[in-house]
DNA sequence: CGATAAGTTGATAACGTTCAAGGCCAGTGG
DNA sequence: CCACTGGCCTTGAACGTTATCAACTTATCG
């Protein structure tokens, strides 16, 4: 899929050749749970007349650290990571974004971090700037985005006190916690990890090799179960909290 | 200074009794910097009714983390630190506010992380509720917390990448970096820190013993000055940027 | 000027990284 | 259906950075 953006696309057509208009909104996955949930119908609309659907394959990268952000989005469908790296390489996920999220930086003039699809995933694409200019005009709209923007601040923080004072088995524990409560488990209570053992080192600020000692560790103490490469089951959770020094 | 909230002070007094109100904002130091800096004259007098001013003393703590958020503030003087801690009391800074930022939790039940005065303070101090529904009314007022709060986000982020992968020496060269660009020094170019060594371990991530010994290193090596306990003059600027890899 | 908290310095040890090799799984082609 | 391939993950050994523990020094304030 084509993902440079077409402005052309983006005017309102002459009323005459959109008569009964199919809007995408009344069959999105996420309209009660995205930032535009509060809009009416007509509000919806419009904003839905400034955006685009766009799908983006697993490794893609949608926005780059240090552009200008030109792009905003909501996430329909997939998991994608937000991250920012060192000059000399060192990378670290700043965030894992997933439906009904969020993604981009209105009202500003740079990108901060990069936006990767860890799956292949669906967005709402609408361009900064029209996308602000409609935002202003809609209070709706703004005090969800900053109910979002506080929410996502708050998380932020609780994971600066892991990075800078957890060690890496309270790191991995509080990992799996924090995936467990947002992804539900299959039946059998297998979670399937959307993040590789480096992107999920890339998360906690460890290497590969020190998650992949820790997890194996904790299977062998019964704590949980790795099935496949990207299964988890968390066998003791009670135990995996008290580990996580949650507060 | 009582820090007890009265809620009867609030309360608009009888016409009679404020035929003349000194507005408190005209005389503000930061009324042109803070969220309500938008506001009509009107509109900011109304606020201003809302709220009060505070003096808190250094050490002084301002709100606890996990209590009931009760009150939000714009800090007029001073400076306060953000923090979190695990339950073993480890402690990690997760922020630091300067006079025009804003401290509390708007639009949520609870307080995410301590806030404490590093010196002695004042605020501009709002009951919550009140000033969540007077924010509501006013979309310029939601705008500006909105963009002080997207860009509190963005310099979070930069954070994370700081505690989970950069060296004990890369940390505090962007410390010293950082506050030096908040921070002008006199006309010696001494930096008077608002922080402990302590403190700026708990910023860092690190402990007080490797805080110290990277800073006498770089004495050592001419990279800055050490002046009294809280006194920093940078000296190689230049070199201390290449040594915080800042991307 | 003396008391005391804050900061520095040193020795030692632990934790996590680094480097290196080997194993396992998923996807591909025979 | 099996062998082959390549990437991902695991495991091991050695090293290095930072934490820890303890003693000492210095700045600051009454």
């Amino acid at each position: 899929m084509d993902m440079r953006f077409d402005l052309a696309q983006n005017g309102a057509a002459p009323a005459a050749l959109r008569p009964r208009p199919i809007d995408a909104c009344t069959i999105c996955l996420v309209r009660d749970a995205a930032i535009c949930a509060d809009l009416c119908d007509a509000d919806r609309a419009a904003l839905s007349r400034i955006g685009r659907r766009v799908s983006v394959k697993a490794g893609q990268t949608v926005m780059w650290e240090g552009d200008d952000s030109s792009i905003v989005a909501n996430v329909i469908e997939g998991t994608l990571k937000l991250s920012t790296s060192t000059g000399g390489g060192r990378e670290q996920i700043v965030g894992v974004v997933y439906p009904s999220d969020f993604i981009g930086r209105p009202f500003g003039a740079r990108t901060p971090h990069s936006v990767t699809a860890l799956t292949d995933a669906r967005l709402c694409l609408f361009p900064r700037g029209s996308f602000d200019g409609f935002a202003t005009g809609h209070g709706a709209l703004q005090h969800r985005l900053l109910q979002r923007t506080l929410d996502e601040l708050d998380r932020t923080r609780a994971w600066m006190l892991l990075l800078g004072r957890k060690s890496a088995r309270e790191k991995v524990a509080t990992f799996l916690i924090d995936i467990g409560r947002r992804l539900r488990g299959d039946r059998d209570g297998v979670i399937a990890l959307p993040l590789s053992r480096q992107q999920i080192a890339d998360v906690l600020g460890l290497t590969i090799e020190t998650v992949s000692r820790q997890m194996t560790d904790m299977k062998r103490q019964g704590l949980i179960d790795l099935v496949g490469r990207r299964g988890v089951r968390l066998v003791d959770e009670a135990a995996l909290e008290r580990l996580a020094e949650i507060s």
